[in-house]
DNA sequence: CCGATTGTTCAAGTATTATCGAACCATGAC
DNA sequence: GTCATGGTTCGATAATACTTGAACAATCGG
C-alpha cells in the first residue's frame, strides 16, 4: 500500500540553473522565497502577502520550485513543512541566492 | 516620416528582477548572455553555439533581453551592436550577473 | 471510528511564450 | 538608383505554463 506523503525532490547536484532562475521569474514565487529566507514555515504560514490565494493554486506554486531545488517540502504531522535548500544552492551556485534575496525589487 | 532604427530600452531603475530573472532562465538566451560577457558582439555574431537558428528566432531572443533591461541593441551601419549593461546591471542588483555567469551551468 | 485540518493531485480552461517563414526596412557598396 | 546585407516585425501555429475547483490522502483529536 503506497503511502507517498514523501514528495520527490532532486538531488542537488542534477539541478539546472535556469530551472532556478525560472522558479524565481515569478513574483508569487519569488514572495514565498522572501518568506522562506527568515526560516522555514508550513504551507498554511507562508504565502502570508496574498491570503487570499487558493490553496492549489499554492501547492502548484510550491510544487514548481520544490522540482526546481530551491525547497525542500517534508511531512510534519498533518501538516507540510517548507524550508529553503540554502547552504545546497549556496554550494552550487555561489552568491546566487543572496543576490536574489537582496535585491531590492521594484 | 517615422525611423525607427533605434529600439526602444527600458531605463535601468524600471527594470524589473523578475524580468531579468524570467530572461535569464531560457538556455539559448542565456547562452547569448554568456557570450556578451566577453564584450559586444553584432547580432550575426552571437549566437556562435547555435549555428543554424533562423534570425527571427534569435531577434526575438534578443528582444526578450533587450526589453529586460539586459542587453543594449544599438544600430551602427547596416549592422547592429549587442552589449551587456552589465555596469548597470550590477549597480541595481548587485552580484546577480556575477553569479549567473560564474554559475557552472549542468 | 468520525470529523476536521492540511495538503496534494487531477483535469480543464485560459493565457502566455516560443518558433519561424515571409514581408519589410535601412544601410553601404557600386 | 540598384542590389546585397543584416536585422526587425508580423502573423500563424505549437508548446508551456498558470489557475482553480473538485476529488482524494494522511493525520490528529475526541
Amino acid at each position: 500500500m503506497t503511502t507517498i506523503t514523501r514528495l520527490p525532490h532532486p538531488a542537488i547536484e542534477e539541478v539546472a540553473l535556469t530551472d532556478v532562475l525560472f522558479a524565481l521569474s515569478d513574483p508569487a514565487r519569488l514572495e514565498i522565497v522572501r518568506e522562506l529566507a527568515d526560516g522555514p514555515l508550513s504551507m498554511a504560514e507562508c504565502g502570508a502577502t496574498n491570503p487570499a490565494l487558493p490553496k492549489s493554486t499554492k501547492s502548484h506554486l510550491m510544487k514548481v520550485l520544490r522540482e526546481a531545488g530551491i525547497v525542500r517540502n517534508e511531512p510534519d504531522g498533518r501538516r507540510r513543512t517548507v524550508s529553503l535548500r540554502r547552504d545546497e544552492l549556496d554550494a552550487v551556485f555561489p552568491g546566487l541566492l543572496d543576490s536574489v534575496l537582496g535585491a531590492t525589487d521594484r
